[in-house]
DNA sequence: TAAATATATTAGGCTTCCCTAATTTTGTCA
DNA sequence: TGACAAAATTAGGGAAGCCTAATATATTTA
């Protein structure tokens, strides 16, 4: 994504993103719980984000991302929300395995798989209510099913 | 996979087992090559292995997987192949980025997701032949060709 | 408003995984 | 076989990410 973007650092410029939507305050106790680390942490990604021009954040007062940092997390969340329905899509997944999994895979694929990914969704809603390619995914699913989906 | 195995620990085994089907010997030096890093950092990882009890390596000489390595090094190149597979079929990557793009997140699937990889490529080996599915995986090509594949 | 509680921050430490530079061992060949 | 080259190893260090314990600030409440 960003050349000097870690994984890390993706999950949590994307985690800011997520709680914003949900709550009108992003704070660093909420960042913590949402990411499964303890809050110093936070502290510490929070300053390499600010480094980088992506967020903004006074002592003990909120986070806020810039300008440039809520273009990046639309980027990552469209990436991951991608990954994750393709995932439940194609391979039938529930969605708590899509969604973790889409997390911990969505930081290492390459450009061109992305656009893949992409594409093949975008082929999906073109192609569902047309009602095409429908035998093969009732076959998919029936195959899956058989050997102990959920 | 294991429970104390590293992405990195495992990618060291798996270049173990790949090297040692092309050459009768595995070597610091060729495991460094092929996996991009000095070696140092491959004598690190072998002690690490070595522990793991994965791995006999006497200094200065050959080194060898033993039963066990062998077993999960099997177990992760095959992994690695089916994602491989799956990645190439699916969205029609061309071999080299498939191979890297598995290659990156092979460690970061669940059990049940790696499940659906390998079911999904068994009901194409079993259906490739009866020439069901093809005309769906024909549009998939198109559809991908068309916004500008390879 | 002062004490108690909650939250945030700092300090310092640990592990993993990589590196460079220096050293040791092995292998080659004149 | 002795010198040179190649390979392996050790020593030591750095970045990333996590942690706990201690401290500072903010918020709540009696």
């Amino acid at each position: 994504m960003s050349p000097d973007m870690t994984a890390s650092m993706e999950d949590y410029l994307e985690s800011i993103y997520i709680l914003n939507e949900r709550k009108k305050h992003v704070r660093v106790k909420d960042m913590a719980r949402q990411m499964n680390v303890k809050p110093p942490s936070v502290i510490e990604a929070l300053k390499s984000l600010e480094k980088k021009k992506f967020v903004i954040h006074e002592p003990y007062g909120y986070i806020e991302l810039t300008e440039e940092g809520l273009k990046m997390a639309k980027r990552i969340y469209k990436r991951h929300k991608n990954l994750k329905n393709f995932l439940s899509c194609v391979l039938c997944l529930d969605e708590r395995t899509a969604e973790s999994d889409a997390c911990r895979i969505e930081h290492h694929l390459s450009k061109e798989t992305l656009e893949r990914v992409m594409g093949f969704m975008a082929f999906m809603d073109e192609n569902q209510g047309k009602n095409k390619n429908a035998a093969m995914f009732r076959d998919f699913n029936v195959y899956f099913k058989s050997f102990g989906n959920r």
